[in-house]
DNA sequence: AATGAATGAGATTTCATTCAT
DNA sequence: CATGAATGAAATCTCATTCAT
């Protein structure tokens, strides 16, 4: 019984948040009420209260949730590969796939996640900086197996990479230009960053 | 008469531009308040208005005025280098400086203008195409003098380069971590890019 | 239970537009404030906008509400009367007994709501037609029964009426003189209008 | 030299005073911005103060002058007519003449005056006292030929025509209805208050 | 647990008025 | 005398949060 309630609770918590994101998403955090992420979420306002201490901790909850979940689907997609280019690789496609897959999600990873490291100073973040790694970890594998160059400065490279594909993410969501399609950015990028890395 | 007049107003309209910078990189464009602004700058609440239609106008007017300065500043240290290379390598060189300089500007370019929705979506942002339109024709300079492939996809590498810079920038900012300084980020950078972009 | 809530705001509707009448009565529309009505009515400012949408929708509501009731005072009591002049005059004793019942709402009307320029030239005023109207049916009843000399300009003499009432009811309200009571100005306009379109 | 000063000053108070008729009556009392006046007048704010103590004082003057030049008129034309009948179709005559002649003067019959009677309660309007009196004397000028009746309530009298007169007008300025001409109310107006007021 | 009406602090913005030029 | 930029008090309205039901 504790179980299926506590099984419900999580029911709700988790709609709430996919009603977040979608407000966020569209609104921007600021400009965003939680009047708008209630009714999104078909509860009232005071129920976000029940699950989220104020318009803050929502933030922070979703961002760390969906955060968890992506950080997980590179993990089962990528913890089999061992060939480093190949990881490399499936990563950007990983990336990608997400942002293609959830467009509203993307915009979290875009501006909010941004917004968030400032956001709170305090709030230490530490799935971001568990996401930041994991690029980090597939640059050292291919150190590793000797197919990337051994001077790299990883921890400069996986910012690089992230900002590149973040920003090559938002350009494509803002529509700002219909230039490119996620198929050529994509082969343009690993093009680079392999071209980038390798040893020869 | 006219002049010293016109003058002046210029004057304050940017002595309230340079209190506007230093205050939304302490508090962030949503915390900060018109009246921490106005007191920044010395001015009264009221005038504020007679210099920007609103909040909002001030941070977008902020932003044109600064990223014109910005424009001239990479025209003027690129327009009489013609080797791509030393082109390339110099625009990071800017760029860096440009961070270094002045913190708080680049703070609220990198993290505040990000929040306002308006900004971001509704604001046709003409300044910031031509910025990336310059970092185009330094890749297509190089393509065209033959040191860069032939078959690099201009469109997404321009995007790519600034997202990835502005990162850095971004990260360096925050001060999330202190691994490493601009003088190694710039020089990482230099070399991915290069090695990424030329021809064998 | 869903009755019982929306009776009790409309009740709360009812209050607000009570204590605004009392408000406005007293300063004036523009030099009362928002906070003057919520404090009368007993509420918070911010509840004053649950039920309106601004200042001039509380103004424009309270006109509305008013004068319905107003409307249905003037039916119910004059609908079963058949003699023209009694008809007429009884009209004017109803209209004199609602001035003096409502001092603070008579003042709103005659004086408030002739300043809210919206009010005036912007909003399309059924209400106030209606009431026109009603003055109509009463001359036209007169000209049918034969009573009332049958080329009277219907149209032009509602006006003269409702404005020669109107404006007795002002100066009484203004209180600019008492060297009539209202007794005394109902006696004269009944003459002077039953002479007026009476046929000989 | 001080006349051609003062003459030159005067000039310049009544350019202040028939820009504020102009702006008051479009926008009202309270929506009118003082440099509207100012701009609709071609000096510059500050001006304003120089010939006026602030705002209201403005509308005060406003309305005293141009009373005055009413009274004027109203004396000029009626001075010389002795025929009771006559004298009060006279002044019926050049009372639309004036709305007819300058819209927004009479908009501030309609609506300026209307405040200016509560606007300020110290604040003695003698010279609507003149206007209303002006009518009275009509009357019992009226009653002493033995024209109109003698037990006519002249102050009830006086106040029932100025509020028919100016209700026609206000309908005819807002335009409401095209139902009736100045020309047609004019007429059924003389012959409800000649019948209204006569003795046989 | 859920609701949603009510709260009230606080922010943006306006505009009458002043005063240095 | 005239100007108009600057002032800053004050008002409207918003919205995160609470709490009685």
């Amino acid at each position: 019984m504790t179980a299926s309630k506590s099984q419900k609770k999580l029911q709700k918590r988790r709609s709430i948040i996919e009603a977040a994101v979608k407000v966020f998403a569209q609104k921007g955090f600021y400009n965003a009420k939680v009047t708008d992420v209630a009714r999104q979420a078909g509860v009232a306002d005071g129920t976000i209260y029940l699950y989220f201490k104020n318009k803050d901790d929502l933030l922070i909850s979703l961002f760390e949730d969906k955060m968890e979940l992506i950080l997980q689907r590179f993990h089962s997609r990528l913890h089999e590969i061992t060939d480093p280019l190949d990881k490399l690789k499936e990563m950007i496609d990983v990336y990608f796939e997400l942002i293609e897959e959830d467009k509203d999600l993307a915009d979290v990873f875009q501006v909010e996640l941004r917004q968030s490291t400032k956001f709170l100073k305090d709030y230490h973040n530490e799935k971001f900086l568990n996401y930041l790694n994991m690029i980090a970890d597939i640059i050292y594998h291919g150190i590793d197996y000797g197919f990337f160059r051994s001077e790299v400065n990883v921890h400069v490279v996986k910012i690089m990479i992230f900002g590149a594909l973040d920003e090559l993410a938002r350009q494509w969501i803002l529509g700002a230009d219909d230039k490119y399609n996620l198929e050529q950015a994509k082969e343009e990028v690993k093009q680079i960053l392999v071209s980038g890395l390798i040893k020869f």
